[in-house]
RNA sequence: CGCGGGAUAGAGCAGUCUGGUAGCUCGUCGGGCUCAUAACCCGGAGGCCGUUGGUUCGAAUCCUUCUCCCGCAACCA
């Protein structure tokens, strides 16, 4: 195999608070494919992932859990690298920010940037957000209040250190406008010019002291390194990296990065902080940066919230990993977000994977089998127009597939593969292998039909590894061949002659009984859903004090879209609360309507707005209807 | 007018940059085949390409008006 150089590629970090879904999953997985395949072609490919373990979150969470952080994130990336390593994932380096020299590494970074004056100390005289844990500046507050919530901010001094970024701004729009091809989709380019490096970038803070869970900055203590610098600092770490050019070969070796693959919400600190990182550093920067779409569940977002997660290990301990890795790599498109449902799932596995690809391969062999004794040969009788459009095909597609992952469109890539399996089956249509077999004179034609074949789904095969490595084994081992790289795709025939196929092909996937598993799957959860609610103590409930009332006069929320302000007579007094139900009701039809107050719950400013209760609302999948009363009563009245 | 993305057959998407017969997968209906996992192959039906106006010999594609959906985006007490 031909060396065609180098190709480092990584995943972004996953962050060690909890265990990771499909959606953290899918990232892994579509590098793992593209890593793979580099390698087919003869790359020498690095692949790193990892996991970034610093943090205030992390330092709460283990302290909730009463052990430490280091026990806590031990434990999540522990975690985590099992659910890569179940998905077959074939990366060359698990980093961990805890890691000693990761943590050496970002240390002198922080002292070099902060010795040539990029990094400066200075204090944040922000306006600072206690339940956001936010800084924000002058210009980024809305009405003077937190642009994230709405609540009141406080003029609050800490020291923090900073990174100066304006020194680089027109090198790095100078960079993306030369180098088209930088962040990919192409699309995500200008919302970055536009939004963050035109209109001028403000210093990013890059350490804290309100926490102690992090990398400290070894020449002043008080301050922990805060994430950007110790998260990013991995894609340089993990080879090596030394600033005093002692860096590993490693580091000489690979970098910069061919490639980052990583979320489409991180792509801001991929294309804007990181690269001006490496330009202060003197260092390369990365070719390419390439935000990846999400999968989402159904039509919405996953969120643990609305219970509508799904975990790989589920999947797979369902359907198989190759199935899995397929329906990933493959329903997702380039650009836009792909959604994931059981119902889908099932529908590609029974279509794709189970009628077109394992039932081309079964029924296959067992022709080879029933027709001679499953001994391949190739007596090379092709007389038909289907003979030269098939082969035609065979050759053609491992370019085909080639054009698609060179631009990281796996999906296209895959149904390129899947182009050349349909023209087999359709070939098997157009031949009547089983019309042949009964003419004994036209056994050298049979015997060519099936080569064809055979030759085929080798091909195929081979092209599928990099998505289904267990799948394409199988088929290797079905064919009995040892033609499985990339060199033997060149030209037509390099499946061997006189082996013998597998004399019963296993099924590569079952077909899968769609609503049978749906019904199963709904009654797993129903009673899921019954184990895990909580029941509470009367206490509990008495600890409620609701109150009927009159809804007086309502209006929309000045500042946000989905509230409404109600002003709610409660007999004694009179209430203003803020509710999320516009979506549901205009504020002329809530006049005068009596409600259910819940009137001991603390007030709390909504988008500036402050409330002072909460209106009772039946909730049906998103639509709200608000309680009401049977007949007129007292306002004050107790509700119970 | 905060910024950005989107609307194409029942569903999911491609085509839009660079104007020239509207395409793919699934579903559906009809037919064929029997090697195969009720699988495979062929054919049909199903589209004012979201709306308005314009440019052009010609518009899904370019310009324009409006509507609706989504993301950034937390909030729904």
């Amino acid at each position: 195999m031909e060396n065609k150089g180098k190709f480092y590629l990584t995943t972004a970090i996953a962050y060690t608070s909890g265990k990771p879904h499909i959606g953290n999953t899918y990232e892994i997985i579509l590098s793992d494919a593209i890593a793979r395949y580099k390698r087919a072609e003869g790359y020498d490919v690095r692949f790193q992932t990892g996991t970034d373990e610093h943090g205030q979150k992390i330092e709460e969470k283990a302290m909730a859990a009463n052990i430490t952080p280091q026990k806590f994130v031990d434990n999540v990336a522990a975690d985590i690298k099992s659910n890569f390593d179940l998905m077959n994932v074939s990366y060359d380096k698990f980093i961990r920010t805890t890691d000693e020299p990761h943590v050496k590494t970002v240390q002198k970074i922080f002292k070099r940037l902060y010795d040539q004056g990029d990094i400066y100390k200075g204090y944040y005289e922000g306006m600072y957000c206690q339940p956001c844990e936010s800084f924000w500046t002058e210009t980024q507050l809305v009405d003077g209040k937190c642009p994230d919530c709405g609540r009141p901010v406080k003029v609050t001094k800490e020291e923090a250190y900073f990174f100066s970024l304006s020194k680089y701004t027109d090198r790095l729009i100078k960079h993306i406008k030369d180098n088209p091809d930088f962040i990919q989709p192409e699309s995500r380019k200008n919302e970055m010019l536009n939004n963050f490096l035109l209109p001028g970038l403000t210093d990013l803070c890059v350490s804290r002291t309100s926490f102690k869970w992090g990398i400290p900055v070894d020449f002043d203590p008080n301050h922990v390194v805060y994430v950007w610098i110790d998260a990013l600092s991995n894609y340089i770490s993990g080879l090596g990296f030394d600033l005093d050019g002692k860096s590993d070969p490693l580091y000489k070796k690979y970098w910069p990065a061919d490639v980052h693959i990583i979320g489409k919400d991180i792509l801001r600190f991929h294309t804007i902080y990181w690269p001006i990182m490496l330009m202060a550093l003197g260092e390369e920067l990365p070719t390419k940066i390439f935000g990846h779409p999400w999968i989402l569940f159904g039509d919405g977002k996953m969120s643990k919230s609305k219970g509508n997660v799904i975990y790989a290990e589920e999947l797979v301990k369902q359907f198989g990993v190759d199935a899995v890795r397929y329906f990933c790599l493959h329903e997702v498109p380039f650009a836009q977000d792909g959604s994931i449902t059981w119902e889908l799932v099932i529908e590609r596995i029974n279509s794709d994977l189970a009628n077109i690809l394992g039932n081309l391969v079964n029924r296959t062999i067992t022709m080879s089998n029933k027709y001679f004794d499953g001994v391949v040969s190739n007596p090379n009788i092709n007389n038909d127009v289907f003979d030269t459009e098939l082969k035609d095909l065979i050759i053609a597609t491992p370019s085909n597939v080639t054009k698609k992952m060179d631009d990281y469109k796996v999906g296209d890539a895959i149904d390129e593969i899947f182009t050349l399996l349909r023209r087999c089956n359709k070939y098997i249509d157009e031949t009547t292998p089983w019309s042949l077999a009964k003419d004994p004179e036209q056994s050298d034609r049979l015997a060519t039909v099936l080569y064809n074949l055979l030759e085929g789904i080798r091909v195929s095969a081979v092209l599928l590894h990099s998505f289904m490595p267990e799948t394409a084994d199988k088929i290797f081992e079905q064919l009995n061949t040892k033609q499985t790289s990339f060199d033997s795709l060149g030209e037509f025939g390099q499946l061997e002659l006189n082996n013998k196929v597998v004399d019963k092909p296993e099924i590569l996937f079952a077909r899968i009984d769609g609503e049978a598993l749906l019904e199963e799957l709904s009654k797993n959860s129903e009673t899921e859903v019954a184990e895990a609610t909580n029941l509470i103590e009367f206490e509990d409930f008495t600890k409620l004090e609701m109150k009927v009332g009159t809804v007086i006069s309502c209006e929309k929320h000045p500042k946000a879209d989905k509230l409404l302000v109600s002003q709610i007579n409660i007999g004694t007094e009179t209430r203003q609360i803020v509710s999320g139900i516009a979506a549901d009701y205009e504020p002329t039809q809530m006049v005068g309507k009596q409600v259910i107050v819940v009137t001991n719950l603390k007030t709390v400013k909504l988008r500036g707005v402050e409330s002072q209760g909460m209106i009772l609302a039946a909730d049906d999948n998103g639509k709200l209807c608000v309680a009401t009363l049977d007949k007129e009563i007292n306002n004050g009245s107790i509700v119970r």
